[in-house]
DNA sequence: ATTATTCAACTACAGTTGTAGTATTATGTT
DNA sequence: AACATAATACTACAACTGTAGTTGAATAAT
């Protein structure tokens, strides 16, 4: 089995980062992104997935249905950030800051937060 | 049609890209990677596909095929950067940094260098 | 010219993904 | 207890992916 998140389904797991304690699918589907426009049944489907591939539980409580990520948000986009990194940029730093840097990516403005925090690092 | 470039399509595009003139396939084939173990027919098909996908061009020249790119690597992976970013991090800056100066995705020294290169910027 | 060799085109196929309809089950209502 | 309602589970299906075998066509060798 291929446990690894699909887009779709990251969006949804990120409902559930951001609530921090369970949340019910209604309360999952309520808090779509604007621009995503799903079946309450997509939701489901994708949801039984995150189930199936461990990244998230679901408890019953009464009629409705929990759902609390099993896998740690830090973690995982630690994990993502690196491989992109390698996949696109070959672990060389010099294209993935050129990337970074250029001004489509992020605002001057953005740019002067991101020197900021680097060099609080 | 999707027109996205998949992650073994992107393996030879890369070979592409680094080769700077149009590359037979068998040159393509004969630059993989270590880690990679595909057979001609597979690079073939993927060449193909990045055909179809207008990523990059074939040439006949006797009787090999010469392929080029004709997406531009940079502006390309300042694209994905930028959509990564933004689908892992929501465009959050501070998550973004928090995932880069974690000790797993780049050593110390990497830090530093990504310290400077941005405050060059 | 015929045959052998080498390449790419075409075909294949299972797994993943996006997206959702239909069936079933559980709960609430009367 | 029967019925309506609501929420999942199950089924579906086409497109995309990874991976490669088979066929056909072009070139090289004799």
């Amino acid at each position: 089995m291929n446990n690894s998140i699909s887009d779709a389904e990251l969006v949804l797991l990120q409902i559930i980062w951001d609530a921090s304690s369970p949340i019910s699918s209604y309360d999952i589907y309520a808090n779509l992104p604007e621009d995503i426009d799903w079946q309450r049944t997509t939701v489901s489907t994708l949801l039984s997935r995150l189930v199936e591939k461990k990244a998230i539980t679901v408890e019953r409580r009464g009629k409705n249905y929990y759902y609390d990520a099993l896998i740690n948000e830090e973690e995982y986009k630690k994990n993502e950030t690196k491989a992109f990194v390698k996949k696109i940029h070959g672990n060389k730093l010099s294209s993935f800051v050129a990337a970074l840097s250029s001004d489509e990516v992020f605002t001057e403005e953005e740019i002067n937060e991101l020197k900021d925090l680097i060099s609080k690092i």
